[in-house]
DNA sequence: GTGAAAGCGCTAACAC
DNA sequence: GTGTTAGCGCTTTCAC
C-alpha cells in the first residue's frame, strides 16, 4: 500500500483535509499542526499523487508539445521551452509528427491527458491541417503555433523569413554582386520558403535587378548540388547565392568546388538557420540567424498568458532574425591568426 | 460541463459499466449495444478522460526521460524512443537535467506523475549521484540507464565505448602509423570517455607500442585545438590522432592547419559519435559510429519487458558500435584502404 | 450481458 | 483552525 494524503493524517494525528490545507497553502494551519504533517510527510517519503490532484483540480501542470520528427535541429526551442516551464513546475508531454499525420490525432492524445495547453512546433506548410476543425474541438485549451503566421483561434510566433532573405540579400548586394540567385526550399508546401524568397526578391528589386536567376530545392544538401549544378550551367557569370537553408548551402558549395570555382572568391555564398555547426565548413559559412531559444520562451509565455487568463485574446508575435557573419559571404575575419 | 462516461452512458441509455466495458474490451458486450454507445460516444465526441483513467488503473501509459539538455546530438534516442512508445500507445514525459543537478529531483517530479518507467538518458559520470538511495525510493517503478555501465537494481544500455576505441586505433595502425596520439574527453568525470582511451591503449599494447601520446581535454573544439597544438610541440612526428568525439576532431583539425600540416597526409584522424554532419568536414572525418536510434529502442523495449513483468531481473546491454570511414584516416573515397 | 455501487488520491465546500 | 464529506472520471467488484 503506497503511502498517500490519509497515512500522513493518520501518522500525524490530523484530518486528510489539514494535510492538504499545509501542502497547497490553501487555507492557514496553526505552527503546531503545520510541523506535525511536514514530520509525518518526512518519515513517510510521502510526494503528492499528481493524477489525485489533477483530477479534482482539472489542472495537470502539463503542457504538451509537437515536433516534426527530432532531428530538424530544432533543439534550442525545447531549451527555451523546458527554461520557463521549469520556473512554474510544469512538465512537458513531447510527441513527434511523423510525415502525413495530420495534427488532430496529437491533438486528441494530448487532450486526452489533459494538458493545460500545447505548443505546436511543427512549420507551416500550405497544406490544410484542418486546423479550423481543432479550433472547435476544445476552446478552452491554449493552442500556441510555433512557425506559424497568425491563424484565427491560435497564438503564433513566427521567425521573420522576409527581412532575413532580405538581409542577406542585401548584404550581397553590398559586396557588389548582381548576379545573386536564389536555391529555395520546398515553394509547393513551405511557408517560410516562400518568405525567404519573397525578401530575396524584394532586396533585388530595390536594386534595380530582376528576381530571375534561382532554383526550387527541398531543403537537402543533395538538392542545392542539383541546383547550383544546372544554375551554374544556365548562367556561368552567377557571382553569388543565397540558399534557404544550410543544408542547400552545404550542396552549393559542392558543385561550386565541382564547376573548378570557389567560395568566396568567385561565388559568395549565404544560407539560412544557423544552428548547426557552420564555423568548420570550409570556408565557415555566413548564415541568417533564427533565435530558436528565443522562439521557444516566446511561446511558453505566451502559452501561460493564455492559460492564467482564459479570456485573453490569442496573439501573433515575430522573432527577429539577423545575419551571422563569416566568411563565405566574402567578408574577412576581423582577426584570426594562421 | 465536459462530456464523460456518465452523459455517454445516459445518451445511450445504458449503464456507466457498460461504457466503459465496451470502451475497454474487458468484458463481452452485446452487439446491439455496443452500437448504441459507439454511436453516441461519436455524437457527443466523447474522448477518455486518461487522468480518470489513471487513477483507477494506477497505470499512466507515460514514460519519463530525462536528458542532458537537448543540445547533445542526441536527438536519434528520442526518435528511438519514440518509435516505440507510440506503438504501445504510450506517451513521453521529457525533462532536462541542469548542469549540477541530481536524479532525485528529476525522479521525484516524474514519480509523483506516475509514470510507468523512466529511461535516465544522462552519460554516466564518476561522480555519485545518489543511485542507492534513487533504488530504494519506488521500486515498483522500473528505470533503465542509457550510457551507463551495469548497475545493480537498473537497467542499463549502453555503447561499446572500448571497442570503438580499439578499432579506430587499429584501423590508424593498419595505415602504417606508429606515433597515435590521443585526446580524451573529461577523464576526471566520464566513464565513456575512459573506455574509449581504454580501446586505444589496447590497441597500441597489442602492436608493441606505448600509449604515451595524450592529452586530456574536455569534449569541446577548442580543448582539440588546445591539445593538438602543445602535442604537436612536444611530439613533432605524430602521424595519426584518435580523437575522443568528433568536435575534439574539429579542433584537431585546425591545429594540424596551423601547424602547416595537413590531414590525412601528414597526420591522420579518427572521431568519435558520427552522429552530426561529418561528411562536409574538410577532409570529411572518420569517425566510430554510435547507433543512437538503436540505444533509444533498446532501453524503450527494455522499459517494457519490465513494466510487463515486473518480477524481472534488470539486463546490461551492450550497443555495438563501428567505425565510419570517409578521409580523414587516409582512405581514399573509392577504396577503402591505402 | 448488464446495472448498481464502491472506491482510486486528492481538493473544496461546509460545518463546527 | 480543523474535521467531515462530497465528489473529480473512471474501472471493477458484486449482484442479478
Amino acid at each position: 500500500m503506497a503511502v498517500g494524503i490519509r497515512t500522513v493524517a493518520e501518522k500525524a494525528k490530523v484530518s486528510i483535509g489539514t494535510v492538504s490545507n499545509v501542502l497547497s497553502g490553501n487555507r492557514p494551519v496553526s505552527e503546531d499542526v503545520r510541523n506535525r504533517v511536514l514530520q509525518a510527510i518526512d518519515d513517510l517519503g510521502y510526494r503528492t499523487n499528481m493524477i489525485g490532484h489533477s483530477l479534482v483540480t482539472k489542472r495537470t501542470k502539463t503542457i504538451g508539445v509537437v515536433l516534426p520528427g527530432f532531428q530538424l535541429d530544432i533543439d534550442g526551442v525545447l531549451i527555451g521551452i523546458d527554461s520557463v516551464l521549469r520556473k512554474k513546475g510544469y512538465s512537458l508531454l513531447v510527441s513527434q509528427l511523423n510525415p502525413g499525420e495530420t495534427p488532430m490525432k496529437h491533438l486528441l492524445t494530448l487532450f486526452s491527458r489533459r494538458v493545460d495547453g500545447v505548443i505546436w512546433g511543427v512549420p507551416e506548410t500550405t497544406r490544410d491541417l484542418g486546423w479550423n476543425k481543432v479550433a472547435g474541438l476544445d476552446p478552452t485549451i491554449p493552442i500556441v503555433l510555433n512557425f506559424y503566421s497568425p491563424k484565427p483561434g491560435f497564438s503564433s510566433v513566427q521567425m521573420d523569413n522576409f527581412f532575413g532573405g532580405y538581409i542577406a540579400t542585401k548584404h550581397l548586394l553590398d559586396h557588389g554582386c548582381r548576379k545573386i540567385a536564389h536555391i529555395s526550399g520546398l515553394l509547393s508546401g513551405s511557408i517560410e520558403s516562400r518568405d525567404r524568397k519573397a525578401g530575396w526578391e524584394k532586396a533585388l528589386w530595390e536594386a534595380g535587378l530582376e528576381p530571375i536567376i534561382m532554383c526550387e530545392g527541398d531543403w537537402q544538401v543533395e538538392s542545392g548540388r542539383r541546383c547550383m549544378a544546372s544554375l551554374l550551367n544556365q548562367y556561368p557569370d552567377i557571382d553569388a547565392v543565397f540558399a534557404s537553408n544550410d543544408w542547400t548551402a552545404y550542396g552549393v558549395m559542392d558543385a561550386v568546388r565541382a564547376a573548378g570555382k570557389s567560395i568566396p572568391e568567385d561565388v559568395k555564398l549565404i544560407g539560412f538557420d544557423d544552428n548547426i555547426f557552420l564555423d568548420y565548413a570550409n570556408p565557415p559559412l555566413t548564415s541568417v540567424h533564427q533565435d530558436y531559444v528565443s522562439m521557444g520562451i516566446c511561446a511558453t509565455n505566451e502559452l501561460f498568458s493564455w492559460i492564467e487568463n482564459p479570456d485573453r485574446q490569442p496573439q501573433a508575435q515575430t522573432i527577429p532574425t539577423w545575419l551571422a557573419i563569416r566568411q563565405s559571404c566574402g567578408c574577412t575575419p576581423d582577426k584570426k591568426s594562421g
